[in-house]
RNA sequence: GCCCCCUUAGCGCAGAGGAUAGCGCAACUGCCUUCUAAGCAGUGGGUCGCAGGUUCGAAUCCUGCAGGGGGCGCCA
């Protein structure tokens, strides 16, 4: 990354400094390289000689940082991407990237091509983001959306960040919830074929309910009616799962995202983990009893203060035990190296539990990071839409989808960091007008490819010599090519936030210098075929960069619109 | 009561301890016989919730306070 090909360069400086006796030997500091906000402070610029500056002072040496600084200057080497080095302000060292360096790095991206903005941030650790996880009792709520987007977003931007990566949905199918939506099945599936069965008090009231009775009867017939009730609630049951995770799988297919595995709690019961691993923790002397259950001694952890039920007085685990064998599971028997869970900030009670659980495992509790997501409200005709499973006035996943598009929904819960909520009008994410970036951007990239079109139309492209790109010379040229190249770190930044709405402001903010480049400088121009040939060039990269930011992020990028 | 998050332009939001705090929308003024006007240029708009502290330097870190949201179950 060109960050570290300038730090390395200040370190580099640093020590030829000292060799030469003009700087002290002190302890070298970590180097921040940073963006200036202001283009006229250059590309990068480091505080390295204020830094500097104060530990010479308590030292005893001369301090001035802008001397420090015109001395760690003198030694920077002009080369590679390094052009102009200044010394501004209280003693900050401003480095510009050199023209013709950047104007090579075309080339680069354009040969790079879907690779292009790729870092090798990860090495291959082996990561797992889960993500969108629920009771399979029905089809996902609309808030639900967001937490996929994350968690989907995520794992692209950890890919190319240089991670292998495997993305789970953990499905709680072994809980009370789900023996009441078995339950509530059977009732409806009897009330199909007219028997008078109430739906349970607590059950699930949903419409979608009557659509599940309705398949089940016309793929097994009235069978499961001529059985006890509770053989026939037992058989429905995983029937009932896989129609549930049918159509959650289609839902979340509207949204472009795909699961590598989808994990059954159940199966946590089934090899017997979660005995396993209570028998574990029990040995650790981290189980313990109280009023007839079993407790998980969270107590004995940094930031809990509460112990936590694992097994019920009367007998029943908890949802915490299976998560327990759950996150066993993924570090111990699967080997993940670190593993994100994406939640609703509803959970966050539950995240120091977790890092104690770790804890307990003998495991970092580092390697499990818990990305909190605030509650998306739904606004239509200026009104909030409530959202409530339970009572069955659910808006779903698919249907938002429907209404507006995967492409605005994904940007637009992208555009804001996960701890915020999200206020989300459907009248106007469904209006193709300027309050939707989204369009912004892929209009932008619409607009290369029609460029590229055209060129290609009157043979401009098919220029037999390389593009000279030292033609490029143009403010708004080299203004495109620098913002190109903030991929790399856009990439790196989402990574280590885990955190990825920044990437829909450089989406933006790179069709903007698209634009600017589109306005100043002619692209296609039969006169002027050399200077074309360069442009096109960059238009390429362009494209390559646009389309890239939003492949990271879910979103089509239409060649015309 | 205790814990977590939020508070930046009229609205919605970015801001990796750095220099003159930005983006979109809305408002106002211009620009389509020209590669896509779903676009572009310009203007106005701010005590970064309040009060202290740390630092050469704070929207950013620490403490307190206020307002808003969430969480504190043998639910998930």
């Amino acid at each position: 990354m060109i960050r570290d090909q300038i730090r390395a360069a200040i370190a580099h400086a640093l020590t030829a400094a000292q060799r030469s006796s003009l700087l002290p030997t002190v302890d070298l500091p970590t180097i921040e390289v940073l963006r200036p906000k202001q283009a006229d402070h250059g590309d990068y610029s480091t505080n390295v000689a204020m830094i500097m500056g104060s530990t010479l002072r308590k030292a005893g040496h001369a301090s001035n940082p802008r001397a420090i600084a015109q001395l760690i200057a003198n030694h920077i080497p002009a080369d590679g991407p390094i052009g102009r080095v200044e010394i501004a302000g209280p003693g900050f060292i401003n480095i510009h990237l050199a023209d013709t360096w950047l104007q090579r790095q075309v080339e680069t991206i354009v040969q790079a091509g879907d690779q292009f903005g790729n870092i090798d941030l990860g090495n291959g650790a082996y990561w797992q983001v889960e993500y969108l996880s629920a009771n399979p009792t029905g089809p996902v709520h609309y808030g639900g959306a967001r937490n996929a987007v994350l968690g989907d977003t995520l794992a692209n931007v950890l890919e190319a960040a240089g991670y292998r990566v495997q993305r789970e949905f953990y499905v709680n199918d072994a809980g009370n919830q789900f023996n009441i939506f078995a339950a509530t099945l059977y009732a409806r599936y009897a009330q199909h074929f007219g028997h008078d069965e109430a739906i349970p008090a607590d059950g699930y009231q949903g419409e979608y309910m009557l659509g599940y009775a309705q398949t089940l009867a016309d793929r097994y017939g009235d069978r499961f009616l001529q059985m006890p009730k509770a053989d026939a609630i037992a058989q429905l049951k995983p029937l009932g799962e896989e129609l549930v995770l049918e159509a959650l799988q289609q839902e979340v297919r509207k949204l472009g995202i795909e699961y590598d595995q989808w994990f059954r709690e159940q199966s946590l019961y089934d090899r017997g983990l979660v005995q396993e691993v209570l028998d574990l923790l029990r040995a650790k002397g981290d189980i313990g009893e109280r009023d007839g259950a079993l407790w998980f001694l969270a107590s004995h952890y940094p930031k809990v203060d509460k112990d936590e039920v694992v097994i019920r007085s009367n007998g029943a685990p908890t949802y915490f035990a299976s998560d327990i064998a759950y996150h066993y599971d993924k570090f111990i028997v699967r080997g993940f190296d670190h593993v994100v869970n994406i939640w609703g900030v509803d959970h966050q009670g539950h995240v120091p539990r977790m890092a104690a659980v770790m804890t307990a495992l003998g495991l970092d509790p580092a390697r499990l990071t818990i990305v909190l997501h605030g509650l998306v409200k739904l606004i239509r005709n200026g009104q909030e839409v409530k959202l409530s499973k339970r009572r069955g006035a659910i808006i779903t996943i698919g249907e938002v989808v429907d209404e507006v598009g995967a492409d605005a929904v994904r940007f637009n819960l992208l555009t804001r960091g996960p701890e915020s909520t999200i206020e989300f009008d459907l009248d106007l994410a469904a209006q193709t007008s300027n309050e939707n970036p989204v369009y912004f951007v892929q209009y932008s990239h619409a607009r290369i490819c029609s460029i590229l079109a055209k060129a290609e139309a009157e043979g401009l492209r098919n220029v037999a010599v390389t593009p000279d790109s030292t033609l490029l010379t143009h403010a708004s040229e080299l203004a495109l090519i620098r913002k190109l190249l903030e991929l790399e770190e856009q990439i790196e930044m989402a990574v280590e936030k885990l955190s990825p709405h920044n990437l829909t402001h450089y989406a933006v903010d790179l069709a903007k210098s698209f634009n600017a480049f589109y306005r100043d400088c002619k692209v296609v121009d039969a006169t002027e075929p050399a200077l074309s040939a360069a442009r096109l060039q960059l238009s390429q990269a362009a494209r390559i960069g646009l389309a890239k930011t939003l492949q990271l992020m879910g979103i089509s990028a239409p060649t015309s619109m």
